[in-house]
DNA sequence: GTCTATACCCGGATAGAC
DNA sequence: GTCTATCCGGGTATAGAC
């Protein structure tokens, strides 16, 4: 990963966030960078391959604050860790919304991706669910409902106006154990 | 609605179905028509609508299978009304996968769709909580964890041959009372 | 209700010069 | 590492004839 590279993919993900996802093509990013299109191929294989290392990328910055928030829950007895971990996803999405899309919306092209980095934000809710024995399970439900409020609330699915605290209230009082 | 029209959403639907929501264009549904893509705005006034029609549809029938699944298990004391509910969204999505990416990946133009089609199919939810003083924050968490494992589902995000029974079963547990 | 013609926009990708 | 030239493709939408 060149010098170069890491510029272009700071570009992208700003482009990503401030004009959509559905915006973000070659031509643009090229634009940004004041460069022609054509020359991106020096630095990336393909527009499909650029858009994994950024999910990569992504996946590894989630799983860094999911553990970190982990970590601080257990250690102070006021604190709640599901309830920690949730606020640190919904965060995530909230913060780089376009970015979540990316990372959530299509299936992904693994042999594209970060060895492990996809992986590592799983790691933080299976440690959370150490103790029981259907943790996998317990652990897919609770991303999946974390992945379907944020979801739903970045598609303004609920109606105008709503306050989805009380929901997610439920969401971390179904999971607490 | 003329005959005409929903011949072509027919037509629509089951473009979107067999060549993916991507590929799904004016060009395309007018070749499967036979006829040319400026004939359509005789029909639709632009793709956007077209789209929003579909969508009100696809509700719509989520609506009636969610209200006979919850009737039905109403009436049968060896039934799990959340399972069934949750069996019958799963069903739908996995049906018509692409369909329901249309459905749920994007914002949606309320002027646009049938009025009462989105609300209708969140009724039988709010029914099944009824005697629950949070019920709407116990139906939405309860929708958007259906949501969220039926789209990590169709994006493939959980490792290649896992069996979602089991986080399936997590979340009827902790929605049934 | 269909057509043709048209306008204007966009996309990803490759070859080869510098 | 950037360029130009080029190739292929796609898209939504409107005007006006039939």
């Amino acid at each position: 990963m060149t010098a170069r590279q890491d510029e272009l993919i700071a570009l992208a993900e700003s482009l990503i966030e401030e004009q959509g996802l559905e915006s973000f093509s070659l031509g643009n990013l090229a634009r940004r960078a004041s460069i022609r299109p054509p020359s991106l191929y020096k630095h990336f294989s393909s527009l499909t391959a650029l858009e994994h290392i950024i999910i990569s990328r992504a996946f590894t910055r989630l799983a860094g604050d999911l553990n970190h928030a982990a970590k601080t829950a257990k250690s102070n007895e006021n604190k709640n860790t599901i309830a920690e971990l949730a606020a640190v996803y919904r965060a995530h999405a909230h913060a780089q919304p376009q970015l979540y899309r990316l990372m959530t919306e299509r299936p992904l092209d693994r042999a594209l991706l970060a060895p492990g980095s996809e992986q590592s934000a799983m790691e933080a809710l299976l440690r959370y669910f150490d103790e029981s024995p259907e943790r996998h399970d317990r652990a897919r439900a609770a991303w999946a409902a974390a992945h379907g409020l944020v979801s739903l609330e970045l598609t303004g699915r609920f109606p105008p106006g709503t306050d989805t605290t009380g929901a997610w209230n439920v969401f971390v009082t179904a999971f607490s154990y």
